[in-house]
DNA sequence: GGCTTTATCTGCTCTATAGCAGAATAGCTG
DNA sequence: CAGCTATTCTGCTATAGAGCAGATAAAGCC
């Protein structure tokens, strides 16, 4: 009896709502009770399996924690990892503005080993963009980013020295991006690359290569960062 | 009405099973429909909302996709990225022998970093086990684990040199480990590192340092990776 | 005080059923 | 033949219950 005639949210959703206003605005923290499955059927006048499929979505989130005879409660903060971040976002995150230094927007037909990875004819025109990334005006990446030139032409007049490329992509050309797949080794910084990020020619730097995809699963760019390790970790999680 | 009074798994989990093993055996391939949450209710001798329960474990685990309308079918085979496996296992599955050449192994109290991140008190004991590990008799890492002293003192005692850790831990001590988490960036070869792996002093290397935890979400063990960037590159996928 | 039992809380599995909404298809119509 | 329509699939949301099993706190006992 799925009374939803109007266009309402299910009611499932509408509880995890309630759940997630309550934890997001404080009042409920880490470790504290939720209200258990009977206590949210009453509530809400709603049957004990549609609380418990609002329940088991927010515990598949992470948002909240279940224990068997003893209840639901808020899980501790979970820092975001393996998340899929611009470095303009995932500094902005913690307070720090991304600043870039434009060092050239130029076109190429000859970088055929990186049309390949983006799925595109071997002499495919792409369009380069090459950045010193820096926070607190020291440089800390040598970031190269390849993209269809045809398909993107107009990148090269976005405001790359403030802005995220995703941002342009996901505001200008309606692309959502969904996943990177990367590749990560060390490196010895090439004498260019010293002098860019101000370390030592040879000097050890983490180099992240990757594919970028839309959620449509079209390669839409490739990376390059040039990490200086001094000033850069990386952080992920991995499941077995 | 939980049926259930012997000691069977639950029968969602059955039904799972007997779906699994079709598409693992080949009977079921990629794009192929699966029974339908009204054929494998009557099927079963479930009620719709058990048959449905099984179906949607398998969805989340990305084996199964559901299509409002359409049907249940079985999903494209996909790619393990952001797999936890140790390096034993890495090997084997690309059909090499790793081999471990055993450095050392010892107990320590004070390294209260460490014993930091695996929860345990500052002075706790550690048993520090490090390695060398070596694809076709080079080197291409060397390996420290710290575990708690106490409970895995039989550790010791593994055939560290041909076994991997994870099988013995998972084994002997029914640990089930889940997930790592990882912080990687590069360093430069210290000497004692570079002799071990046969490069040159303050040649780049990947350091990956990870804590292993159990499916409890209890911190098992601490390990830092230092690998040669030319045997050696991380792959992953990260989502937006 | 410390120990054990018991009641009661919690989440988990499951039933049998209902109507809703999207997708595919079989059939009809111009 | 192409284009629309109605039927019949599918999965999705939801009900109102039941008994089971693990955790916890209260009650009883030594």
């Amino acid at each position: 009896m799925a009374r939803n005639n109007g266009n309402w949210p299910p009611a499932y959703q509408r509880i995890q709502g309630t759940i997630r206003e309550r934890i997001e605005k404080g009042h409920l923290k880490p470790g504290d009770a939720v209200d258990s499955e009977r206590e949210l059927a009453k509530i809400h006048h709603v049957s004990l399996m549609t609380a418990r499929h609002a329940l088991g979505e927010l515990q598949r989130e992470g948002l909240v924690e279940r224990r068997r005879g003893a209840g639901t409660f808020v899980a501790p903060p979970k820092i975001h990892f393996n998340k899929l971040t611009s470095l303009s976002e995932e500094m902005a995150s913690r307070g720090l503005s991304a600043r870039s230094r434009l060092l050239s927007t130029t076109i190429v037909d000859n970088a055929n080993d990186i049309a390949a990875r983006l799925a595109l004819p071997a002499t495919s025109r792409l369009l380069v963009v090459e950045r010193v990334r820096q926070a607190a005006n020291e440089p800390f990446a040598l970031e190269t980013c390849y993209l269809p030139a045809d398909e993107f032409a107009d990148t090269s007049k976005a405001p790359l020295e403030r802005g995220s490329l995703f941002a342009f992509l996901e505001r200008e050309h309606g692309i959502e991006l969904a996943h990177a797949d990367e590749e990560i080794d060390a490196t010895a910084a090439d004498p260019r690359t010293a002098e860019l990020l101000a370390i030592p020619r040879g000097a050890p730097v983490l180099r992240i290569r990757q594919v970028i995809h839309s959620s449509q699963g079209k390669a839409i760019l490739y990376v390059q960062g040039l990490y200086r390790s001094d000033r850069h970790t990386l952080r992920i999680r991995r499941f077995r």
